[in-house]
DNA sequence: GTCTATAGTGCGATAGAC
DNA sequence: GTCTATCGCACTATAGAC
């Protein structure tokens, strides 16, 4: 056997996820994940700043993705257009993931505060580098905060319903279809 | 002098602000705060269920606030009206609140990312209330959810720039506004 | 890889308000 | 007497320092 075996970030988030789904998150030490594949304590935390952390990968390629759609898009675009690109391009990333993955790592994060806190850090961090760009793109304030920010919850309510059991529209086509509800959210009754 | 003088919760919250000032939000131990007004520190884990939740008190009272808006407002009123009455009405709230204050919270807050991170989860909770509440009034999904979060998006923002350096207008008159630029944000350019 | 600070918790004792 | 706020001790686990 190697000194290391590859993949220890992976291998950690993998086993995170079983314990945590087994006995909860606040139940699962750091230590106990460390040894679940063979690595020592300290060494958890070299590769994830803190414990949460192991739940929230994958953010960085998210936050690409995002500033890359909105700074690709043509110029002179309206703010509702240029979320409209950001969302798509976002839900396409996930159009091969495994539901049932995604829906075990919700579960978990729903039932516990302070993942539910991070999660929400996540959200902002996000709304904000997405405004960064929308600005980037001549948008001015206060319109690139509110479209930003608009556009996390959108993508957030078409994941949530896209996690829904029974569901089986992509998610690209529920993310569409709830961008569309809150255009017409002024119009409505 | 009496075992307990009244209002722990208060004093303890003036002495961390102060303290959080001065020394910095994670070089100050609760048994500090504790100690500076007379107390032990296990009677500061009494009082606030951690260390962060110090900063965010009054919590309560803006989600009662929040809810009993909407709660009031006259049937059949369309989601922007709404979120309208809410804002307008949580802004007042905040009429005689001086802003050396509220700027001096929200600086410790901006400089520590745990602290940011509390925050946003408070937002996060006011959103979920807010859509609940708007539910109550026979809004329907996805409306009721993208009507809130657009709510706490327009009055955080609005709060932000009450809170900017040479700003003189009340928060009313800046949440009323930026709740327009939200409504505008669709047929803009 | 070890050592330490400190957040946060559980429990029992105590002191005052009523 | 009860009820509630405070205290003090011991404990665990995270997170960072060395």
């Amino acid at each position: 056997m190697a000194r290391w075996e590859p993949g220890a970030t992976a291998r950690l988030q993998k086993a995170a996820l079983e314990l945590f789904t087994s006995q909860g998150f606040e139940q699962t030490t750091a230590a106990e994940i460390a040894q679940a594949v063979g690595l020592n304590r300290r060494t958890f935390f070299r590769h994830f700043p803190d414990k949460r952390d192991v739940l929230f990968l994958g953010q960085q390629e998210l936050e690409g993705a995002l500033v890359a759609a909105v700074a690709q898009a043509p110029a002179g675009e309206s703010p509702m257009s240029l979320i409209g690109f950001a969302i798509a391009r976002v839900a396409d990333m996930f159009a091969d993931t495994p539901r049932e993955h995604a829906r075990a790592r919700q579960t978990i994060i729903d039932t516990n505060a302070a993942l539910l806190e991070r999660q929400h850090h996540k959200n902002a961090n996000l709304a904000q580098l997405l405004r960064d760009a929308l600005r980037d793109q001549g948008i001015a304030e206060p319109a690139a905060t509110l479209a930003a920010e608009s556009a996390v919850t959108v993508f957030n309510l078409a994941f949530r319903q896209w996690l829904a059991t029974n569901e089986t529209r992509t998610l690209s086509v529920i993310a569409a279809e709830t961008l569309a509800e809150l255009r017409a959210l002024d119009v409505r009754r």
